[in-house]
DNA sequence: CACCAAACGAGACGCTGCGTCTCGTTTGGT
DNA sequence: ACCAAACGAGACGCAGCGTCTCGTTTGGTG
């Protein structure tokens, strides 16, 4: 859709804060009402148009055998893609849009959050030298994410080495639990 | 200051989205000069206005010779704080109002997890038996600190107790390296 | 006490963008 | 060939923006 396109080309070149339904218009050749039609408030077209280029978000994680270096290598790559001036940007609006709106939030952590849990915790739950339950399995997940999500927010830096380390910390403490 | 009450007063009653600087100074009985007087825009003064009601964020961890219980007991504490519905109303319009500004989003970095950070870090440093560098410390208590942030942005429980077996947890595997 | 400059409450001003509403014009399915 | 649904365009009233004048307190100095 022209629409989603002219909202992302608008969003990286001048920031969530000035994008205009009118300028998203202009910029697609398409008449207001359109918009309306489709997209309820600017909060989710912000949403549906960053998530479109889902660019963010490794693929599964391998299973080489050993946990530690497949959920350190995969927590790498994230914290390489939402690191990256780009991912940064387009984490921050998402936040943005989604503190806007409720339904918003929930739909974006259906999308972006809920698959990066399901692929960390199915490596998890395969490692059988892990005795975690699923709750602590999760706990976990959500402490990499957080993390990541925590840095890139508070505008501190988040590299591909630290993000690993702190990865296999954490799961070294699910370990000895 | 009046301004800032009648910020806080408008923002848990209507939401963030809903506040106009107009709202403020009518509520406050005030003129509009005298906001942009003193508040270059809406994030700074949302910020500040939040953040005068500084009940987030409990008191500095204890020292009772265990390192576990007594960052554990923190955390609980902390979640508590942020997992009540007021406490995760004002997380919230906090990160929407920081992702608006970066200045403001460091400022409200340096007057929230700042502390944080040194409170749990000052503990950690003072625990003889866990043999961690300044930066795996850092990451450990960032990792807490954003488990707990992004459950509340995505809207997900967040209890006193799973935010205590959680940082125990990551504890374990700072010890364990 | 008298003075004065700085900050104040009030609100007018032009402007931008909102969300709704008509227009007449494609367009795709029957 | 027809028709209803979606479309581009843009007019409309409105809310709130940020700036700008007004007199009017107010607190410090002589």
């Amino acid at each position: 859709m022209a629409i989603l396109d002219a909202t992302n080309e608008l969003l990286h070149a001048h920031g969530l804060e000035q994008l205009s339904i009118e300028a998203v218009a202009a910029r697609a050749g398409v008449g207001k009402q359109t918009i309306y039609r489709w997209w309820p408030n600017r909060a989710v077209l912000v949403a549906d148009a960053l998530l479109e280029r889902d660019d963010l978000g490794p693929a599964a994680p391998a299973d080489t055998g050993d946990v530690f270096a497949d959920l350190g290598r995969w927590a790498g790559h994230l914290a390489a893609s939402l690191g990256s001036p780009r991912g940064a940007a387009t984490l921050r609006m998402l936040t943005a849009a989604a503190t806007d709106d409720e339904e918003t939030s929930r739909r974006l952590h259906e999308k972006f959050s809920g698959p990066l849990q399901e692929q960390a915790n199915a490596r998890l739950a395969a490692a059988s030298d892990l005795p975690a339950t699923a709750a602590q399995r999760r706990n976990a997940v959500d402490a990499i994410i957080g993390f990541m999500v925590f840095r890139v927010l508070a505008h501190q830096q988040l590299t591909r080495r630290g993000a690993t380390e702190m990865a296999r910390s954490v799961l070294r403490g699910l370990q000895a639990g």
